[in-house]
DNA sequence: AAATGTTATGTTATATTATAACAACTGTCA
DNA sequence: TGACAGTTGTTATAATATAACATAACATTT
């Protein structure tokens, strides 16, 4: 798995990793893979920028896939049921899971500025989460965690334009 | 302010008092809290369930108010931007803020039962997401906190119908 | 009071995101 | 092979949100 979806790596490992991992976590469960569930987990990993639905359904239908809504929702139910994808409630945004092997709903970095998301899955926050539930007798069933700012890429790279001026 | 949305209170105080709140701060901005916006934040206060909305904009039809979705959006952004409501990502739907004085970002607990919010502010949250984001060089801007589940109210209930059968 | 600029609202149209409902196909296994 | 479960195709529509431009209301200065 890559450090950081906002540090410089070699991308193409992420998706043959996340591709193969998917194939064979899908064949240990008995549930398909099909061809338009792989492809579209395959768009969702192009990069680490989550990516919508619509434009999704824009890259199938290129392809030949059909292209009318269902296809796509259907094909990220399955993913995001099987954890392999998480739903930006925020952005209305799919990305890929980087650990869908033990179920948990991350915590988000999200990037205003290069539009990347880094998944987290603090401790911390969770434990956080789980005391302040406590406090008020509330059973937690989901949560989403969506954090929005500045990476420290474009974080480096507007300080050097900066002091370049 | 209420203790909790979870528990039996005279709500009726809830809305007096948050409407009383946002005149007084409204005319201490120096921003104009008009008939559609005040309308739009007592309908929002009816009760501690998030509201979506297309059906404030159906009540506001009802009382004859203008009922294209631009007029209620705008009075979701006025009322927002004061810190007066907030959106709740996951369920598209808005809710009072409890104290729009301090800018801050609340955290919520959503009871999936009785479909209530309670808004926290948790400085042991707050804590864990600036240590989180801290690790990653990562600069907050705001942050989307919903915790989804059960309150006490509704667990109580449950356990209540159990072992009466 | 008239002129002006700013803020707020009215109005029409459309964009964006997501689901319902039912028909047809495919793979599996008794 | 027949029956079933799961998957996909197809059409239509629901639900959420914004763009763009016209008009009205209010505030400030003259």
């Amino acid at each position: 798995m890559q450090a950081s979806a906002f540090s410089p790596h070699d991308h193409s490992r992420c998706i043959t990793s996340a591709i193969d991992h998917a194939q064979s976590l899908c064949a240990n469960r008995g549930v398909r893979l099909t061809p338009v569930r792989q492809r579209v987990l395959e768009l969702v990993w192009q990069s680490h920028q989550p990516i919508g639905a619509y434009e999704l359904l824009a890259s199938l239908a290129k392809e030949g896939f059909n292209s009318a809504p269902p296809t796509v929702y259907r094909a990220l139910d399955f993913l995001s049921g099987q954890g392999l994808l998480h739903k930006l409630e925020s952005i209305n945004a799919y990305v890929g899971c980087c650990n869908p092997d033990t179920p948990h709903q991350g915590h988000f970095l999200l990037c205003q500025i290069c539009n990347q998301a880094q998944e987290l899955d603090s401790q911390y926050i969770n434990l956080a989460i789980k005391v302040s539930a406590d406090q008020h007798g509330f059973e937690i069933q989901r949560h989403t965690i969506e954090i929005v700012g500045t990476c420290q890429g474009c974080l480096d790279k507007s300080k050097t334009l900066e002091s370049a001026l």
